[in-house]
DNA sequence: TTCCGACAGTGGGGTCGCAAT
DNA sequence: ATTGCGACCCCACTATCGGAA
């Protein structure tokens, strides 16, 4: 298939907001490709590339050679030059890769370049990812959309599905199953605000730790660890695989949670646990797991069992020390005293699961909630940055601040762009225009006066942030335009409630 | 006809490894 | 030795489409 093919599909894709017409647009490209270029039409069209990452971030995209005239690029071509540029390492694989790349454009036209930069900055914006996709494929083989997903969430990989979905239908899809040793997507969950919202019957409730989601399978001897996008992590926590081996277990299928603890067993910041697991030369240790899931035992498939029966497994798998804390209820004070507990030992919030539903993989479905408690600050917008995409023409990125008394300044604390409705983008946007005080292109700074209420889920050490403070997943709640600046949350605030010397 | 679940989009802070400077 | 870039951990929220009720 011709790159110039593709690249007309996400044009017409883009250019469409309906989604049954996205599909059945995808669906033909998919039917026209052959067997051989269905797979990378797959993992174009929902703007990933098989190679996963090749090295090339959005500065080396920046500059463009002249566009060919006419099409000659084929898909496989393309996919060929992506494995060559992923390839290159060492000294001088910077230069080398780019070079490649600025080849490989040279021999595009116009939209064809247009494209393939879009892509590999993962910028598609065509308003279709793994969802639409997994319909397009399902439209384009005939079968229900429900065989493909869930072929999906067991293999992990939408082209594999793609393929066998395409040259072998339904019945070639019934091949994937469960397989200790290849991960499966994890199972997310919604959120809730407050418990009485989430609890509805008798529900398990666990702890939420503020850790790294892992899967761990166990065959006999070998014990391998991915991560929630399926990477895997053996090498870089030895200490976990060893606990986990000691175990003797057959086989299973584990999903848990890693972190970092502190001697008196309250976790570290999720700062400490992050490094911990990125570490690739090993040897650091110190993470514990928490597993509250399990998927497969001895043999037998569990995941399609309801939640209760999945809970009995994992106690006759595992010794308490290593199963994520959980108790069953159906009344809230039980439910509220052990949120507290919880939180008292210093983690986020807590899990309520329904007993009746299946390990639904890779679906953020209503069959497990968190709720975390929520932090809200007065702060003062300093400036803001022009949005893109969808938001271009507004200005959209916050800069907060805090109020320093000693000096009549703000301290910097973060940024945030969420939980702006469309008419809050509007206002502000008019708002922060009539307070400008400088502007670069691209961020507008203002005259600190509008106050804004900002939720966030805790305040983190900054190596960025003048105060060596950060707001986590800092989002707005409303404009306080009943306040003024000098109204606003001090420094002095912000640090008492951090609880740590920056 | 209205409601609601699923999806896509818009980005946030922090950390590591690697290559370039 | 330091800096910049890419990748990948954690994540919240709104708008929209289209099927369910």
């Amino acid at each position: 298939m011709l790159l110039a093919e593709l690249a007309a599909a996400w044009r017409a894709v883009s250019e469409t907001s309906a989604r049954r017409e996205k599909t059945a647009l995808i669906a033909a490209c998919l039917r026209d490709a052959g067997p051989e270029e269905a797979p990378l039409v797959v993992h174009y069209l929902a703007g990933e590339l098989p190679q996963r990452q090749i090295g090339i971030g959005p500065s080396a995209l920046g500059d463009r050679p002249t566009a060919s005239p006419s099409p000659g690029l084929s898909v496989s071509r393309v996919d060929a030059v992506f494995s060559e540029i992923k390839a290159a390492s060492g000294p001088g694989s910077v230069a080398g890769k780019r070079r490649l790349l600025r080849a490989l454009l040279a021999e595009a036209t116009g939209p064809e370049q247009e494209f393939l930069v879009r892509l590999l900055a993962g910028d598609l914006r065509q308003g279709a990812l793994e969802g639409v996709m997994t319909e397009a494929i399902a439209k384009a083989a005939g079968i229900p959309a429900a065989a493909v997903r869930r072929a999906v969430m067991l293999r992990g990989s939408l082209s594999a599905v793609a393929v066998a979905a395409l040259s072998g239908g339904a019945e070639a899809l019934s091949a994937f199953t469960l397989r200790v040793g290849r991960p499966v997507r994890p199972m997310l969950a919604s959120s809730a605000p407050s418990l009485e919202e989430a609890l509805k019957g008798e529900m398990a409730l666990e702890w939420k730790m503020d850790g790294i989601r892992a899967q761990l399978h166990v065959e006999g001897e070998q014990v391998r660890v991915f991560t929630r996008t399926l990477e895997e992590i053996t090498s870089r926590v030895p200490e976990v695989v060893e606990r986990v081996r000691a175990l003797g277990l057959r086989s299973a299928i584990l999903d848990g949670e890693l972190i970092a603890l502190r001697e008196d067993g309250r976790p570290h910041p999720f700062q400490v646990t992050s490094a911990r697991a990125a570490t690739r030369s090993g040897g650091i240790g110190g993470l514990s797991l928490f597993a509250f899931d399990v998927l497969h035992l001895d043999g037998v498939d569990l995941l399609d069992e309801p939640g209760s029966v999945r809970g009995e497994a994992l106690v006759r798998a595992l010794p308490e020390p290593l199963r994520m804390p959980r108790t069953v209820t159906a009344e809230l004070p039980e439910a509220e005293a052990f949120l507290a507990g919880a939180l008292a030992r210093g983690h986020e919030g807590v899990l309520l699961k329904s007993l009746g539903t299946p390990y639904t993989a890779g679906r953020r479905g209503a069959g497990w909630i968190k709720v975390k408690p929520r932090h809200t600050l007065d702060l003062v917008v300093l400036a803001v940055e022009r949005g893109s995409g969808r938001r271009r023409g507004t200005l959209s990125n916050l800069h907060l601040g805090a109020r320093d008394p000693r000096t009549g300044g703000f301290v910097m604390l973060g940024k945030t762009f969420k939980g702006l409705t469309d008419r809050m983008l509007a206002w502000q946007t008019e708002r922060f225009t009539g307070l400008k005080t400088a502007d670069d292109g691209w961020t507008v700074t203002v005259r600190p006066v509008q106050v804004v209420e900002i939720a966030f889920d805790g305040l983190q050490r900054s190596p960025r942030y003048p105060g060596g403070l950060a707001l986590r997943f800092a989002r707005v709640l409303r404009y306080r335009s009943d306040k003024t600046a000098e109204e606003a949350d001090t420094i002095d605030t912000v640090r008492a409630l951090a609880g740590f010397e920056p």
